[in-house]
DNA sequence: TTTGTATTAAACCAATCAGTTATCAACTAA
DNA sequence: TTAGTTGATAACTGATTGGTTTAATACAAA
């Protein structure tokens, strides 16, 4: 029962079908068929994960003339890179340590 | 059946019980006994949802005298932000041609 | 040794998930 | 109209999840 959004976002990249699906929509809009074609499953498969992506907000249809090609809608992944946001200076932080304590060591060689 | 890291990653984090663990264990090690605190929940549970994140690799046990705090391991988030990268480019590509029409109108005003 | 505190494990339950097959709907082409 | 293609839906299955309660464990304090 996710009813907050991030985790339904997150709950919806959890799936490495679902990362390719948005991988091959990165490169442009494309068909359910051309979506399925790399994986080994079946179209019902196939249309229920477009359907986790469509319900997290990551994948619309586009209108084009009579066809629905599917198209992705990065909007949802701003919010998972602004939650990342807070914990990126924690691992930053690592680096910053190792920095310091390379610094320090030029300045012993130094002085 | 996860077998990829960044799945398992990302499943830990679609959760917003996990997500807060995480967010008291960026301020600092603490006991399960803490981290239960602000949930109306089971020590069971808790230890369950602990387990989900050690098994992602973002919690780690210290070993502190005979206590066993947890403690944040922000690694595994970086493979996240690596896999986001890739798609930073495309949200903010929006507001590069919002940013780009906003030039355009400005340059209309000046000539 | 007994008691209390902190944590985990086991067994269970209802809900969800990821897949299947089979059916259905819509639209294209003959 | 009759096929053929594209896609969605329904009903089912087995595994996983997120919670429960009830023990079991480990250790500290008395």
């Amino acid at each position: 029962m996710h009813t907050d959004p991030l985790s339904n976002v997150l709950s919806a990249l959890a799936d490495p079908t679902r990362r390719g699906m948005l991988a091959r929509l990165a490169q442009g809009e494309a068909s359910v068929t051309e979506l399925a074609e790399p994986y080994d499953m079946s179209m019902a498969a196939i249309s229920k994960h477009l359907k986790v992506l469509e319900k997290a907000g990551l994948v619309e249809q586009g209108r084009e003339a009579q066809y629905r090609p599917r198209k992705l809608n990065p909007e949802p992944l701003k919010e998972v890179d602004t939650w990342l946001a807070e914990y990126r200076q924690l691992w930053e932080a690592r680096f910053d340590r190792l920095d310091h304590y390379l610094r320090h060591l030029q300045g012993k060689s130094d002085g």
